[in-house]
DNA sequence: CGTTAGCACTCGACTAAGATGAGTGCTAAC
DNA sequence: GTTAGCACTCATCTTAGTCGAGTGCTAACG
């Protein structure tokens, strides 16, 4: 649909934008050397491609600036010719050489970096409760009316609430519930939890125990975060604040209350993570308001074939996609590896 | 050492700036009707106020404001007639009408409520290991070669790690390691945690197991965080972006760069602890360049006496002293009575 | 016919000069 | 001791003018 020579100078408008964050004239590009045209030339192909909705103009007299639209193809069709220097590919893998052996400290410990040497803002979406599964389950009493409820999951994790204890309600039927749950519920993925719970446990519980509906309440409380709980953690939330784009406080205020808001951050996170591979979303394509200037590079890492989790580097629409781009697939390449070695 | 209208005026001055962030002339002062003087008159005492080191100008024709030192008298002569309004009250106790059963939830849920009521940001140092003691420890296998170390402490905390177990490691012999913990090390504060390890069981481990060294390793590894790690918290950082002297992104991303960085948090926050009761630590009281235009404001919650943690409320140096003072305490009251209805 | 040189035009960014006014310090009078 | 009066200071705002990067159009060129 773009000539070859439309092609060209859209990304090299598009590249010199990256880097500049200023609108890029005909004249500079026409120097660059890529695009062996006159300034004139490019002029004229430059309002074609503004006619098209490729770039646009903040003023009469200024130079060209992607729209969201000159993003998407540049995106699109940008050979992934990144070469990771090699003093990124050695910090991206330091942690590595430590001995980490939790998933999520991992994880967390490769966003921070990458939010380090992208210099953009890190979101790392912890592994998923639809791929994990119960592995034990504990009830320890602190003292007559609290006990803490201890969940450790197939990866690792441990989850606790701490639970009040109903006066009645007896240590041993305490114990009877729990030793239930251990024989019956282990390896039941997390978010079939609370309906496992009564399908498969009810009516038992009911024959031996004595106080069924308060310990059933104890229960449900315990479960209830199971099936939504997806952690968030955020590293380089202030790099936003570098970006020239984002000088004027008013703007990035948005951003950054947004960025604290985990059940939002945690949704739109998760709408990634349908297809595989390494997504981004440009501008609008966010559907936050405070992110219309923002674009978000995500990718998943599995274990065992199915995606565990995300992680996503948020930076403004002028963003250095291809690099991004490609130290998240080594990234997320690496993770995976190193995942599979851990829990295999 | 000041005189009475010394003091009268300071305040107003203060005051004023408090709620303009502007500089404050004579004529505002003396229109305010509480200092029944002339601008003359007010001028006279501010050129003396600003020679003893308690006000500032900007430059020559703009009007006064509190320096470092203004501030610290004004904080430590106020009297504390600010009165929580309802809503503010109401607001502040919402959570203990939840049923909420874990210190850190409480705590945490509190504190984003106060960066809320008061629009700073509030930093929160979860329960001190001080005053903390181990109540369980418990170490569950995930595969055959990594394992989760749980540790519950006496609040109802609960800290976990996985940990590499190394080939030639018994299962039985960690259950006898397990065991002997739990029989000998129950209640030890957890900061003594490690120093107990060698003195009680070094002898005795060594008798019963084959892999001793192995197994110190890991238990080493396991304790390691346990002397030093506090949580902290943090709520409503953007709120900073909010206050007018912060308007300028250079100005607050040296602020909001130290927030995120956590240990230095922790220890800004653990130096306030000495002392009980509401502590004001002003401008460069804070040992933090960044900060040298913020005020933190803390207050400790304790239980049986000992202070457990510390929240403590950011701003400007131009903050709502009275009013955050007011409202810590009366949290600080309601979270210690909350705490011991909790664990007694 | 595609490409390019030339040129008038646009418009934001920067600069300088002047006006405004809040606020001060000093002096003299009450 | 207090206050009115007044000259002075200086940041802020406004206006006008200049500059220059960049455009769009036209005409010439290969």
């Amino acid at each position: 649909m773009l000539t070859e020579r439309q092609r060209l100078i859209l990304n090299a408008i598009v590249d010199d934008y990256i880097r500049s964050a200023e609108p890029v004239g005909s004249r500079s590009i026409s120097k660059r050397g890529d695009v062996g045209f006159s300034p004139a030339t490019i002029r004229n192909e430059m309002a074609d491609l503004e006619e098209l909705g490729f770039l646009e103009q903040p003023h009469t007299s200024a130079g060209r600036i992607p729209s969201h639209k000159g993003y998407r193809y540049y995106v699109d069709h940008l050979e992934p010719i990144y070469e990771a220097l090699p003093t990124e590919l050695r910090s991206l893998r330091t942690y590595f050489a430590e001995k980490l052996n939790a998933t999520e400290q991992v994880i967390q410990h490769a966003a921070m970096i990458l939010s380090h040497i992208t210099n953009y803002t890190s979101i790392l979406l912890g592994p998923e409760v639809f791929h994990t599964s119960l592995r034990h389950f504990q009830l320890l009493s602190l003292n007559e009316t609290t006990a803490v409820a201890i969940i450790v999951t197939s990866t690792g994790q441990v989850e606790s609430k701490t639970v009040a204890i109903p006066a009645g309600v007896s240590v041993s039927d305490m114990e009877k519930v729990v030793n239930l749950l251990n024989s019956k519920l282990v390896n039941v993925p997390l978010y079939k939890l609370k309906s496992s719970l009564y399908r498969e446990l009810g009516q038992e519980m009911q024959r031996h125990l004595t106080h069924f509906e308060e310990i059933m309440g104890i229960l449900d409380n315990i479960f209830v975060d199971t099936e939504t709980d997806q952690r968030v953690y955020l590293s380089g939330a202030t790099n936003m604040l570098n970006q020239p784009e984002f000088k004027d406080v008013d703007k990035v205020k948005d951003i950054l209350d947004l960025l604290e808001e985990t059940p939002t951050l945690t949704k739109m996170m998760a709408a990634t993570q349908g297809s595989a591979g390494i997504q981004v979303r440009i501008g609008t394509e966010n559907d936050h308001e405070a992110f219309a200037n923002c674009s978000l590079i995500t990718a998943t890492y599995s274990l065992d074939g199915e995606a565990l989790g995300t992680i996503g580097i948020l930076g403004p629409t002028r963003m250095e996609y291809a690099r991004v781009m490609s130290l998240l697939g080594i990234l997320s390449n690496d993770l995976t590896k190193m995942l599979s070695k851990l829990y295999k």
